[in-house]
RNA sequence: GCUGGUAUGGUGGAAUCGGCAGACACAAGGGACUUAAAAUCCCUCGGUAGCAAUACCGUGCCAGUUCAAGUCUGGCUACCAGCACCA
């Protein structure tokens, strides 16, 4: 009887599937529970052993829901629009449509080998027409309600994709997904505004139950400061608003900054004499990129605005106007008042133009560096504000500015509207026409889905323009307001849409009528359990969250909030530590793990493998250790006897470890309920027997973690009626947790001298005496003075001596 | 620079409230079985000293609190991730 891995996995899968066990249905009187992972982008190169890291977590989860008797529903589906997929197609002379289908065919076959319980009746594309039907519905509600608009702007360029991207997809100025080198380029977007959620995307997140990693993540990227924005009078009569949230320094701005776009500059043209080296700077920051713009080590840079001079409202001192690009159009005014004695970047503009530092917080040495501390520090050279707290200043200037009507206090946020649009052919057209007569105007509804044209060039173009406006049949279109010849739209969504709003389609994924019907909608609402990766906590999470919140407005979704819990997995790295990439040769294939060890190994390992939210490098000789345990666990079947009770002497064992396992589960520590499994094979291993009541149970508890291996045995052995998925999820008794006689430490001054065997509810005078009758104890405290006895229960005593 | 995190044997990692550091594995070494190998089973496995019982040291570094610190406090260092001229 040996453990053919392969022939009994087969098996199941086809079990499985035939009866529909882990299909969920929307008509239950049970309670719900939905356990959902980021649906894969079914990429050329297949499964990566860090999918099922995140797909087995929760697919354990998932498992022992059912068996607490809950309603669930564990989807899957593809997210496949998206560049790889169509620069393949471009490559290869393949329609992008049936790259996409093949990968889908290789990548659902791989997760099928894997037996994550995934309700397949529920599968759902982004590709396909019936699904991004609804995603362009959307994008039309959006339009309807002013949050999709488009705009000239400047923009992020991948020069290699040939396509924008969002502030979200530019790391480290590079593309997001080829590391490309990101220029600026002006171009027409559309654009959504995400901004106008800002506030209520940090606020809810108190709605839900995400790691503070996360949290802190999100907050930081949408980066909300409260200040002041106030307005300084110039000589030529002007007003200049300044955004600042140190109004408490203001005494000590000795000059002002206007970023190199800033309106004002063109508009005093005449007046200022170095016009021609103004304009010659504003060029040459035209022409950088976000990246080299916003670099940090580089020297500071700049011109005077000779001819014009601000005014310091407290002071009332002339002082000069600069133009810099360390100064951003695109946040606050576009103008600081600049304080060097306090802000690091102003102190360095301030050394290499020569210009006045004045303290104004006393506590540091301005001097040698700007000083930035708030907490400690007396406001000097500052009149109405001398003697202050930084605190009080704060409060004392921002009244008196209000009440002057020079300056009001302002939220900002660091959060930019959301580029919505690709110069790409594999992604959801924008279902809008333009018209000359009448402007945008959205695609009726009943035209809906507005599907891709099969072009013959799916090309990026280099005048930046989509491969879809050279499509002149599917181009020229008639107004459906006007009736007039009118043209689509060519440029198509990012790829982050259709993952927006999956979750909910999940809910209902056959509705014609609908993007989910709201009773489906109030039954599955809301997710309750949503692994992921970190990599997504600013693109997909915020994105997905925004528009539920859009939906929710609107009156289609009834919650706020899509995920109720969010939890990240860390990254499986090559076996060298680094992260696995082709380049650097390190790559496992799942299929070749599945192959010769066994799903049920793989997911022994990869949930065995460390703490399931730190990243872990893989390792080749450790997985044997899980197939050994695996083996051990279907040779119990020789060793089995005919009896349904648990042996007394493996009670308290049992318990312990359905109190543990349940326990660890629910924190994500499969790691140490693996090892108490473990721990449990062995103790009845080394007894020579097995019961068929222990072995029943066994079976149960390790059944979410090798379901294949388990519903074998089940069966094999006789174990239960139905299969182990379907059976109840085994509780534990407090009491047969606790054992009776325990061992305790006796320490002397808190070192270790002896062990006792004492029974679990001695009392502490009894325990200390025990310590003190101990010989090895007694002879060491016998000449000595005691100062302090110490009982810590069911642990240990310590004998403080003088 | 800011935000979040991490640091424990040869390796991956355990260790509720401060209470036996190293669970569970991997690797390594030794042994049994075998003609042999693989597989399996048994033993050893943080360091130093010792035949041994045992003693001392040991959780990145330096202090502190405590009968008792991997765990708490203060101060560092290194690394990882995210953000970064956001006024």
């Amino acid at each position: 009887m040996k453990y053919e891995h392969k022939i009994l996995e087969e098996k199941w899968h086809k079990k499985w599937e035939q009866t529909g066990v882990f299909h969920a249905s929307n008509e239950s009187d049970k309670e719900k529970y939905y356990a959902l992972i980021e649906f894969p982008y079914p990429s050329g190169q297949g499964l990566h052993v860090g999918h099922p890291r995140s797909y087995t977590a929760i697919d354990i989860i998932a498992r022992k829901r059912r068996m607490q008797g809950y309603n669930v529903l564990y989807p899957i589906g593809w997210d496949a629009f998206g560049l790889p997929t169509e620069n393949f197609a471009i490559k290869n002379h393949i329609h992008p449509k049936i790259v996409t289908e093949q990968n889908i065919a290789r990548f659902k076959k791989q997760l099928i080998s894997l037996g994550i319980s995934f309700d397949w009746s529920r599968e759902i594309n982004t590709t396909d027409p019936e699904y991004y039907k609804w995603t362009q519905w959307i994008f039309l509600q959006l339009f309807q309600h002013g949050l999709a608009y488009k705009k000239e702007m400047a923009v992020n360029w991948c020069t290699s994709c040939k396509c924008v991207l969002a502030n979200e997809e530019v790391i480290n100025g590079g593309c997001e997904r080829c590391g490309s080198e990101v220029v600026r380029k002006t171009k027409s977007q559309w654009m959504l505004k995400i901004t106008a959620y800002a506030q209520r995307l940090i606020d809810d997140l108190d709605l839900v139950d995400f790691p503070d990693r996360v949290k802190a993540q999100q907050k930081n990227w949408i980066g909300r400061s409260t200040g002041m924005q106030v307005k300084f009078a110039t000589t030529t009569g002007d007003i200049v608003e300044i955004y600042t949230t140190r109004p408490d320094t203001m005494y000590g701005a000795t000059y002002m900054v206007m970023s190199p776009e800033h309106p004002l500059i063109e508009a005093w043209k005449d007046k200022l004499s170095n016009m021609d080296v103004i304009c010659a700077y504003k060029e040459e920051a035209a022409k950088k990129s976000d990246f080299e713009r916003t670099e940090v080590v580089k020297e500071k840079t700049g011109v005077e605005l000779k001819g014009v001079s601000g005014i310091n409202p407290l002071t009332g001192k002339e002082i000069p106007i600069f133009v810099s690009d360390y100064v951003l159009v695109s946040y606050g005014t576009g103008a600081i008042m600049a304080v060097p004695a306090h802000d690091a970047r102003d102190w360095d503009f301030a050394k290499k133009f020569q210009l006045p530092i004045i303290e104004v917080v006393q506590g540091g040495n301005p001097k040698k560096e700007a000083y930035t501390e708030t907490q400690k520090g007396i406001m000097v050279n500052s009149g109405i504000l001398n003697g202050l707290t930084v605190e009080q200043a704060k409060k004392k200037i921002i009244s008196y500015l209000e009440e002057q009507g020079i300056g009001h206090t302002k939220v900002n946020f660091k959060l930019r509207d959301w580029v919505f649009s690709r110069q790409r052919y594999w992604g959801e057209p924008i279902p809008i026409i333009h018209c000359d007569k009448c402007g945008q105007v959205a695609v009726p509804e009943n035209q809906l889905p507005l599907e891709l044209p099969d072009v013959d060039s799916y090309e990026p173009t280099d005048n930046g323009e989509s491969p879809l406006a050279k499509m002149q049949d599917w181009v020229n279109t008639t107004c459906p307001k006007c009736g007039n010849a009118a043209k689509r739209e060519t440029d198509t969504m990012p790829q982050w849409a259709g993952s927006s709003w999956y979750y909910l389609r999940y809910m209902d994924p056959h509705n014609s009528e609908a993007l989910a019907s709201s009773q489906a909608m109030q039954y599955w609402a809301s997710v309750n359990w949503y692994n992921g990766g970190m990599e997504h906590t600013t693109l997909h999470l915020l994105y997905s969250r925004f528009w539920n919140k859009f939906l929710y407005d609107i009156g289609i979704v009834p919650f706020k909030e899509p995920y109720a819990k969010r939890t990240s997995h860390g990254m499986i790295l090559g076996e060298n530590g680094e992260k696995m990439s082709k380049s650097r040769g390190n790559v496992v294939n799942p299929d070749d793990i599945i192959r010769e060890y066994g799903a049920d190994t793989m997911r022994i390992y990869e949930m065995f493998i460390g703490d399931f939210e730190k990243a872990a490098p893989w390792s080749t000789s450790s997985i044997k250790g899980s197939r050994r345990f695996l083996e051990r666990f279907w040779n119990l079947q020789s060793i089995m006897i005919n009896e349904d009770s648990l042996r007394i002497k493996f009670e308290g064992s049992f318990h312990k470890a359905i109190k543990k396992i349940s326990e660890d589960i629910e924190t994500l520590k499969f790691n140490t309920a693996i090892a108490t499994l473990m721990a449990l094979l062995n103790e009845i291993y080394d007894s020579g027997s097995v019961t068929k009541g222990e072995l029943t149970l066994f079976t149960i508890l390790l059944n979410v973690f090798a379901p294949h291996i388990c519903e074998e045995v089940w069966e094999r052995s006789n174990l239960g009626e139905g299969m182990v998925c379907q059976h109840v999820w085994p509780t534990y008794d407090e009491e047969k947790c606790v054992d009776k006689t325990i061992e305790i430490v006796v320490q002397i001054c808190g070192k270790i001298r002896s062990r006792l065997k004492v029974a679990a509810d001695i009392e502490a005078s009894a325990a200390i005496a025990a310590a003190k009758a101990d010989k090895k104890i007694a002879l060491e405290i016998a000449e000595e003075q005691i100062i302090k006895e110490i009982y810590v229960p069911g642990k240990l005593v310590n004998i403080v001596i003088k």
